[in-house]
RNA sequence: UGCUCGGUAGCUCAGUGGCAGAGCAGGUGACUGUUAAUCACUUGGUCGUUGGUUCGACCCCAACCCGAGCAGCCA
């Protein structure tokens, strides 16, 4: 069989070529006086290769001029220069042949539609230009997180998905069973008996694989983990989902300022690479859904990210003078509209909070000498809000097992985890970076929904 | 989960207590190296669901369902 080539590679073509052949979907066709045009597009790229298609092909009046939007179609001819504006390279069709036929009822029309509308056919969104360019780029940043990580000897750890850790901290879980929920098995005294579960205990799926990514980094060194992640809660929001990606580094003997320095690097790295390999499809971006979004992008990657305290933030903000929604001091979680106040109007560029009250973070981040603090960091990006969230873990046994009784966990669950600070603990830090929310900022794409395949949230997981 | 806004043709929307509308899509025809082609004609409706008010409800009221925005939770 004659090899196929993609639409990219015919429309970046340096001379013409006697004989292609090119498959893809058709996005719109037309008619001419003695021939039709027919605009094909194989999701290589944005843009679509036109096809000539005469009026004495054979199978014309039967075929050709049948041929709707939305049909997938196999096209042999010549690849020329165009003869019309708009398009350096065209195909003069000495073959066209119709794989797939598409009806009327096809729901994808040659106009704009709403995002919601192209969210209830997420089987068919794809084929949407913007939306064949919001996969693409995530198909480059993944690929960037992984370059990123392993250009500088990170390990990329596969961290369970399943797990019986169920009090992190980190929200709701979703719980893992092959319990029969009509009738599951009884203990004596009338609950559940998850003994006779599956893994013989309850199970659930995984917030965050950052405990097991320090015992890989209390090991290996660098490490870093880059995979599905799983919140029950029953939030409705344009930046959560209740599955999402998520990249968790971890580095021995490494602080907190360590810890931000690469986070800023990750994230400017992240965002040089999208600008220099997905250059059309940004430009779409930039076009339809954010105009501002190159020159911001641009913007970021030039300028340090800020740095503040958490003290120095709620400074900030109680000096600001505004009236404010919800009244923060200090000891307290800043609210969005604090952050987007210092991300986007106080400082206009990514802000790296740190060191925040230890009432209001989880029990693994390490203490500060103030004993007030922990060595906590947020990267705020203008637009989003919280990308990053991270700290420095507390390598210090006797003062980790006081923060886990402050936070009443059960130590005996934890063990393997105490052991890392029983063994050859040292400093370590990490953090947690949003893929799909990296992904919504540099694509401007306003909802998370849309820059997921397949997007998993309260109610809904069609497809 | 709370607050706010919305649900009318395949899509995007207008509409008014008294016969249901437009643009686009679809169909037919014309024209044409076009490119979200153009022009003419044209098909298409349980006005989210259920109940209530009324002589009469797409419109007013209530409950519910669905969607969106914001907030909380966080990445």
């Amino acid at each position: 069989m004659f090899k196929a080539t993609s639409v990219k590679a015919a429309l970046g073509a340096t001379e013409s070529t006697d004989t292609i052949l090119v498959n893809g979907w058709v996005r719109t066709r037309r008619d001419a006086k003695a021939f039709s045009f027919i605009e094909i597009n194989d999701g290589s790229c944005l843009k679509n290769l036109q096809v000539i298609a005469d009026a004495e092909l054979p199978n014309y009046v039967d075929t050709v001029q049948q041929i709707t939007t939305g049909a997938a179609v196999s096209v042999k001819g010549e690849l020329v220069a165009s003869k019309g504006g708009g398009q350096s390279w065209e195909v003069k069709a000495t073959e066209v042949t119709l794989v797939g036929a598409a009806d009327a009822s096809y729901p994808l029309q040659k106009k704009g539609h709403s995002m919601e509308f192209l969210r209830e056919i997420a089987h068919l969104r794809p084929r949407a230009n913007l939306f064949g360019a919001v996969f693409r780029v995530r198909s480059r940043l993944s690929f960037a997180v992984h370059q990123f990580y392993q250009d500088r000897g990170f390990v990329h750890v596969h961290t369970p998905i399943v797990t019986a850790s169920d009090c992190e901290g980190a929200g709701e879980l979703f719980r893992v069973s092959t319990l029969d929920p009509a009738n599951p098995p009884k203990t004596e005294d009338g609950a559940i008996d998850y003994g006779q579960d599956f893994f013989a205990r309850p199970t659930y799926l995984t917030v965050s694989g950052q405990l097991e990514a320090e015992v890989f980094a209390c090991a290996l060194g660098n490490v870093y983990t880059f995979g599905p992640t799983f919140r029950a809660e029953n939030s409705n929001t344009s930046r959560h989902a209740s599955e999402f990606w998520m990249i968790e580094p971890e580095m021995a003997f490494t602080d907190l300022q360590g810890n931000m320095d690469l986070a800023e690097e990750f994230v400017k790295y992240l965002i040089a690479d999208v600008l220099e390999h997905c250059a059309d499809d940004l430009a779409i971006f930039g076009k339809f859904v954010d105009k501002g979004l190159l020159e911001r992008l641009k913007f970021v990657l030039e300028r340090p990210f800020q740095r503040v305290s958490y003290t120095e933030a709620m400074d900030i903000i109680l000096a600001s003078g505004r009236e404010w929604e919800t009244s923060v001091k200090w000891g307290e979680n800043l609210q969005s509209e604090h952050e987007r106040f210092l991300a986007e109007e106080h400082f206009k560029c990514p802000v790296t909070v740190y060191n925040y009250p230890k009432e209001i973070k989880p029990f693994y981040m390490r203490l500060n000498d103030d004993d007030k603090t922990v060595t906590a960091m947020d990267v705020l990006v203008p637009g989003i809000g919280e990308i990053v969230g991270g700290s420095q873990r507390e390598e210090r046994l006797d003062v980790l097992e006081a923060n886990m009784d402050r936070h009443g966990l059960n130590k005996e669950e934890y063990k393997w985890y105490l052991d890392l600070r029983r063994y050859g603990s040292v400093p370590h830090s990490g953090f947690g970076l949003g893929f799909e929310r990296m992904l919504m900022f540099v694509t401007g794409m306003a909802n998370i929904r849309d820059v997921i395949p397949f997007a998993r949230t309260p109610g809904n997981a069609e497809f």
